[in-house]
DNA sequence: GGGATATTGTTAGGGTCCTAACATTCTATT
DNA sequence: AATAGAATGTTAGGACCCTAACAATATCCC
């Protein structure tokens, strides 16, 4: 069976609205998640997705900082956080002690494998980024990066 | 308590790594993530998930296309697709009959009810998605399409 | 001191996404 | 015809991500 053809004309990726002329959402959505996809597979060997990397990343920048800070810089929520945070937490990863004055506050901090395992992912990624701008002009990625941020904090 | 402080600098949305001058990876999954929040508080008036509006569009311009036909546009898996479809299907929106030659193969297709919803989740994500491009000049928004496209294929 | 208020973190449940392993059906080759 | 190969869809298990409701802690204000 070398592909049924169900339907007569189902476009490739590059092609109709999956293209550079389709939905502004859409394109945003299939690049992230072929951006993640390739992530995923850079980060098996290691055993670290790609939000724990994101996790571990901000840990290893802001020592110290709380599972509702960590929510608010990766625009998660709490819960999400919690749950990312308890599976580092189970792989040795990082350690939760409580705040000694403020008895409520989780302080986050890498571990010394935690870190390690940071490093090493960090060289995967950062690698495999570059090829993300690689056939941009400074121009189209300046204008990439404005648009990227500014979708990220309102439209 | 007006926010402890726990770390001294945790940077907001637009500084530090957070802002223009960040990681392309960062960014493309801080936007991707704001765009998403954004498309599901816009849909969950009419009770349809973000993937299920990208399922619902990919039916309606494609009767009959099946259920791998499905993943293949969308970048998922068949499992993952096995699960949107049930959810829409339990929900009355589509229907999936086996093919009649070919006797594995699911054919799905929307339900009157399917593109009256579909019809009014298109409305509301278009005049969303309208404010996604806003700011951009023509040339600007030709090099993000231009990259979005590029991204979702290899790198 | 004693609330109203705000922040932090937790729990429960649902939808999305993956990998891995599998059964089913069809095509191609021998 | 018989077998190998390829595509379809299914199941099981894990990680992410959300909302909603809740418990615990700290601040503000009277």
């Amino acid at each position: 069976m070398r592909k049924p053809a169900t339907s007569p004309s189902i476009p490739g990726l590059g092609e109709g609205q999956r293209g550079e002329a389709g939905h502004l959402g859409y394109l945003l959505r299939q690049a992230s998640l072929a951006w993640r996809a390739r992530m995923e597979h850079a980060l098996a060997e290691f055993a670290v997705t790609p939000p724990q990397f994101a996790a571990l990343t901000m840990i290893g920048a802001y020592p110290g900082l709380s599972s509702a800070d960590l929510a608010r810089l990766s625009l998660l929520t709490p819960a999400t956080v919690a749950g990312i945070v308890a599976n580092l937490k189970r792989a040795g990863a990082l350690t939760a002690r409580r705040h000694p004055v403020h008895g409520r506050i989780l302080q986050l901090a890498l571990t010394a494998k935690g870190n390690a395992q940071l490093a090493r992912c960090k060289r995967r990624v950062y690698s495999l980024e570059a090829r993300l701008a690689e056939d941009l002009s400074p121009a189209e990625e300046k204008a990439v990066r404005r648009w990227l941020a500014l979708a990220a904090r309102a439209g």
